[in-house]
DNA sequence: CAAGATCAAACTGTCGACAATCGACGATTA
DNA sequence: TAATCGTCGATTGTCGACAGTTTGATCTTG
């Protein structure tokens, strides 16, 4: 007889993965613009802060430098990454050549469930238009980008595009109001899914370039208008 | 008057960079093959072998694990990642899509001396294929492929490239020898440094492609032949 | 003999402590 | 007055320790 796990496991709650959390709240407080960017983070801070000792913290930390949130210099703790336009220039430039990749597989492992899910993910965007929370937007609007890439079904590609949004988000946070009529990108995304289920690499490419594009310039302008980042509290 | 700073500073040296040292002992460690795929990675083992305390090998474990070399499973320890068949493709499929984006963005940036620069490691790849050391040639392939990158002008690509080389770079070390003629590597590259100073994107594309495929499909092949990883000590 | 229970060793996650270093501020000197 | 030096608090890098888990082996039981 068989006393193997209790019945259905659920959100098996890791319980102690205090780095995860530590991360998760650190990646938090800077995309909402808390911890501006070029402050430095104060491990003993941040640790008594959540309750926790400083190794915990350290490792988040390093997590999040990987990931380009933070940077850290030897011996001077981590500071909070800061972007110029280039940088903004750099991670679309990226974003562009992964993307463009993305749907074209995504459209060659395309099925009805899977189209279903960035359909209903616009409609979603539109719902979302409604509400005016602009964060939110930028989240669902993310979730789309991210559906594609799952569908491509390279794990690794998903991985770069997580870590190139969390660079947007923070970016996009800092500015605030990204797009002046949220029910206009949500009508933007329709013609790459269209492009991707009718599957022509061409066109897809093509319609992914004019979204992108789109954000590229938009959040390039913005972040040149609002250059010097604001309160870069020491 | 003024007593600036002595005027030439010279290689600021580092004195302390522990978990720096610790990543590349452990990378060299699992690249070389000792540690090989699916070993536990023990703290205080590593630890106790290095001279150091868990504390910094904790955190280089999460800098490789972030990188892809190592897995770690909470409560449970760090492991070195096991490499499938479509793992490889994950690689490859991603490096293709970068590096295509890659060439074309150096070849608008070239200059005379990055051309020399590419020039001059090729011939670097000829006079290694004489040296019968696999790794070498290897390494010094890379480093042509880097170069790219580096002329590319995309530091986020660049690291991008970085971690999937040293996946590869594992995967390959595990393979043992890779080409049975060194000099064949070494003439391959030439068609696409040619492209890259003609500087037509679409024959750039196409050279890319054939010669990253090329590699694709060998390595692919390999890993096909070679798939139950050798000794996959506990 | 096989499946489950029991137990000990090994290992991870986390903490608090301590020395080395950094940054700022005030003292010193030309 | 302005630049340099010395000192002091704050912060990082690293370590050893301890509790709770996991792993593997041994023992028990049907």
């Amino acid at each position: 007889m068989r006393t193997i796990s209790p019945p259905v496991g659920l959100p098996a709650l890791n319980e102690t993965d205090l780095v995860g959390q530590v991360a998760r709240r650190l990646t938090e407080a800077i995309v909402q613009g808390r911890l501006p960017p070029g402050s430095k983070v104060v491990e003993a801070g941040i640790a008594r802060e959540l309750g926790v000792s400083r190794a915990p913290v350290r490792e988040a930390a390093r997590l999040l430098e990987q990931q380009g949130l933070l940077v850290a210099n030897p011996r001077r703790g981590f500071f909070v990454r800061q972007f110029a336009a280039d940088d903004i220039d750099e991670i679309y430039d990226l974003r562009l050549c992964v993307e463009r990749h993305a749907a074209v597989l995504a459209a060659r492992n395309l099925t009805p469930e899977t189209r279903d899910k960035l359909r209903r993910q616009i409609d979603v965007l539109h719902e979302t238009a409604d509400l005016d929370d602009p964060a939110r937007q930028v989240e669902e609007d993310y979730r789309f980008h991210r559906l594609i890439c799952e569908i491509a079904g390279n794990r690794r590609m998903l991985r770069l595009f997580d870590d190139l949004a969390s660079e947007l988000r923070m970016v996009i946070g800092l500015i605030g109001r990204l797009y002046d009529d949220p029910h206009e990108i949500a009508r933007t995304h329709e013609p790459v899914l269209a492009a991707i289920e009718a599957g022509h690499p061409e066109r897809i490419v093509a319609h992914v370039d004019y979204h992108i594009g789109h954000a590229w310039r938009e959040v390039g302008r913005l972040v040149r208008e609002i250059p010097p980042w604001p309160a870069a509290a020491k």
